[in-house]
DNA sequence: GACAGAGGATTACATTTGTAGTCTATTAGG
DNA sequence: CCTAATAGACTACAAATGTAATCCTCTGTC
């Protein structure tokens, strides 16, 4: 198990969009992501860093290079909730949990959902 | 309320120290904090730094600058977590709090205390 | 009163990040 | 075949970050 590198705020959203449809070109990442914010040299920029991260590969296609993860949107996300978990609430989970639900909007039905985990994972 | 500025990973570990015993010298803060990872200097120029980002003021007492936040450690953790959350997931709470409680610890007790968190939530 | 040490102020410098621009090689069209 | 549009490769560059070192100025000590 990959300890994750580090993936900065505008890589996420690189990700982001890649997960969504992998394979994918460089133009087509851009074509996910909202074009008032993206131009195609930085998401090309951003494709080349994390292929150098190890977080995803290339392979060439014809004229065009195809993306692809080395790493799931999961295992990034464990990676980052930790360190996240760590420098925020000092690794404090439950706190941490508690802080979600009194500053982020939970609707009925998640309540209940958490609610239905939590009673599974107490047994 | 105060979009919060940007406080980085180093950044964190100091406040968190001035969190707890504020307010305090730069001196003080490097006690409270790893010799083995931390220098004086260090410490001194990210509380300057801090300082100039607003999250933190200095008054100067006799040969030294006392340091105290102006911005909580709640507040901080509210700005960062939304960050957090939209970031990593998308700003979909439930699949993150999902996430937490099945890659990190909960003691019986923290389970029992959330569930009655939430049973209270949804009333 | 001269000097050493304590702290703050100023300066340094490599790396990472955000955000592209330019150069080059390939390819589809005429 | 020659040419213009592309896509990738290489280059650029400022701001933020991590990590200090050096310089300067009191202040207490002999």
């Amino acid at each position: 198990m990959s300890n994750a590198p580090r993936i900065s705020d505008a890589e996420w959203e690189v990700m982001k969009a890649l997960w969504d449809h992998e394979p994918m070109t460089a133009v087509d990442v851009l074509a996910r992501l909202s074009h008032d914010l993206w131009k195609q040299k930085t998401v090309n920029t951003f494709l080349v860093r994390l292929e150098a991260k190890g977080v995803v590969e290339s392979k060439r296609e014809g004229r065009a290079n195809v993306y692809r993860s080395l790493l799931s949107e999961s295992e990034c996300r464990r990676a980052e909730g930790s360190q996240f978990l760590s420098k925020v609430f000092r690794g404090e989970v439950a706190p941490m949990m508690l802080h979600f639900i009194e500053n982020e909007e939970l609707s009925g039905d998640d309540i209940d959902e958490l609610r239905r985990i939590l009673e599974e994972k107490g047994k």
